[in-house]
RNA sequence: GGCCCGUUGGUCAAGCGGUUAAGACAUCGCCCUUUCACGGCGAAGACAGGAGUUCGAUUCUCCUACGGGUCACCA
């Protein structure tokens, strides 16, 4: 056979179906990503469906969530709830009338049965039965007679998975490679609960089959109950999808120890990660790393774009990743770094708003010396507090070994420095460092000498971001003077 | 506990029989400098343990230990 002769390769669809339970968790947004590469990757398409078969759960507005999450991360999907498509309805509760009829073929065909036992029961039979994998199949060779009656008799019942009790089954996974339980590890799950709703377990198949999805990709949560599914697609005759499972995300605990990411760990929502100040790009780069890594490539920084390109299955790993905010942070710094100062001071306005007696000629200078310092927006007001508030701080502040400056030296610079800004034409940067640094000179010390005290003594802060010239800027003649007077009369009344 | 999976520095990780075992974050030091950052240079730090297979194992196999996942009318 020629090469041409070969069928062309079908297209790959991957599907994200998160349940909307009204909370985007960074794992769920990371299965989406991946999903998404999957496709994208190999020129697929990228499905949402929404999985809404448990309505104990259900949360109004998490659709929205859904849609809002993805619209932020970028990840555009071809098919679903919102833009329609050739495999509609998108979202499981619409498509009921669909599962039932799958889950009595079933039955006829000997691969499922009617259970009709009590909540009870299963109860009791957690605290009793340690050797039979979950359900104890009380129900699976009740008579034909037996389950007419109950069913005539309106008896509420489920509709569960005949598991065989020998043998074993095998399925490969893009990742893991092959894996192989025994049967008679697999319990025989509900496919079809009481309320006549479908379970994930059995939903997920019929859907995936039905939408033509080529790569399941999900957690690895799911590995130990694949085999299940395999059984399944092997009683419809269905084809099996690709399986590609993701290794897990964890979260560090107090103790040291680590697990499964959750709330307890911190910011783990999407959303709240943005409260936080993350930028949506930085968290999908920090994520996209998590677990993959892409090949013969030092890059870490990738638009979306760049990760279409790079992205393969092989470069996913086995191994569970610990979520660590440090490194997030950076991303955050570095996609901080790369804006235009345009589309920083975008994001920073409301923060330079905040400040009092800064005009918008001011944020040019704002963004200059913030721009390198800040790994989220929300550290701008903390950065700049002594703009809004001058501390009384300690006269210590003023001795500083490295800069020769001490609170006697202070005593005699400030004085100096007020002395030459006081005769100031101008304030701007270049004759405010002409001006402190001619006293330098004139007095034959380091620049720093002068300015590590005129910067304390209107910060008050040890740190700021820029120096004593850009303070002096942003504050003014006036407030700046002011400051310096203020705290010479402080040391001076010190002795 | 049964079953399944995993294990390279504190964290993310490259490696896919022969390497001085990459790189990034974090940490520390130096340089730059008007404090702090940014940037630059550098340091420290890892193949969980034990048997095999092999001329040779981080890499392949098995065992042990540890970690995680899963055993729902949740997904």
């Amino acid at each position: 056979m020629t090469f041409s002769d070969s069928a062309p390769k079908r297209v790959v669809r991957t599907r994200f179906a998160p349940s909307p339970t009204g909370f985007m968790h960074v794992g769920n947004l990371r299965t989406a990503l991946y999903e998404f590469l999957v496709a994208k990757s190999s020129g697929g398409r990228f499905i949402l469906r929404i999985e809404d078969t448990d309505r104990g759960r259900l949360v109004d507005g998490s659709v929205d969530v859904i849609f809002r999450t993805l619209r932020a991360a970028g990840l555009s999907h071809d098919e679903g709830p919102d833009v329609g498509g050739p495999f509609g309805p998108y979202v499981q509760s619409e498509r009921m009338s669909l599962y039932l009829p799958f889950a009595e073929q079933l039955v006829r065909e000997g691969h499922a049965y009617y259970c009709f036992c009590s909540k009870e029961r299963l109860d009791s039979l957690h605290i009793e039965d340690e050797s039979a994998a979950g359900y104890d199949r009380h129900c699976r060779d009740l008579s034909a007679e037996e389950v007419r009656e109950n069913l005539s008799n309106n008896a509420p019942y489920v509709i569960r998975q005949k598991m065989p009790l020998t043998g074993e089954t095998t399925f490969d996974d893009l990742v893991f490679g092959r894996i192989t339980v025994p049967n008679k590890e697999l319990e025989d799950q509900i496919l079809i609960k009481a309320d006549g709703y479908p379970t994930y377990n059995f939903v997920n198949i019929i859907d995936d089959h039905l939408m033509e999805i080529t790569h399941v990709v999900r957690g690895s949560e799911y590995l130990s109950s694949t085999p299940k599914y395999n059984l399944l697609y092997e009683a419809f005759g269905w084809e099996i999808p690709s399986y590609v499972h993701l290794p897990l995300i964890q979260g560090r605990n107090e103790d040291g120890t680590v697990s499964k990411l959750s709330k307890r760990h911190g910011a783990t929502g999407f959303d709240d990660l943005i409260a936080e100040g993350f930028l949506p790009e930085a968290v999908v780069n920090y994520i996209a790393l998590l677990g993959w890594c892409p090949k013969e490539d030092l890059r870490e920084i990738f638009t979306l774009e760049e990760l279409i390109q790079a992205f393969s299955i092989d470069g996913i790993s086995k191994s569970p990743a610990t979520f660590d905010y440090d490194k997030l942070e950076w991303f955050n710094g570095e996609y901080i770094r790369r804006m235009s100062p345009d589309e920083f001071v975008v994001m920073a306005r409301s923060n330079f708003q905040a400040l009092s007696g800064i005009g918008t000629d001011l944020y040019p200078l704002l963004t200059e010396i913030l721009q390198p310092r800040i790994t989220r927006f929300s550290q701008i007001t903390e950065k700049l507090a002594y703009i809004n508030e001058l501390v009384d701080f300690d006269p210590v502040l003023f001795e500083h070994k490295k800069s020769k400056s001490s609170i006697d030296s202070a005593r005699t610079f400030l004085g100096h420095a007020a002395e030459a800004l006081e005769n100031l034409a101008e304030w701007t940067g270049e004759s405010i460092i002409a001006a402190l640094s001619g006293v330098a000179d004139r007095f034959e010390v380091k620049n720093a000498t002068v300015m590590w005290p005129v910067r304390i003594a209107v910060t008050g802060m040890a740190v700021t971001p820029g120096g004593a010239v850009e303070a002096l800027l942003l504050l003014g003649k006036g407030r700046s003077l002011e400051r310096i007077t203020r705290a010479r009369q402080r040391i001076s009344e010190k002795d």
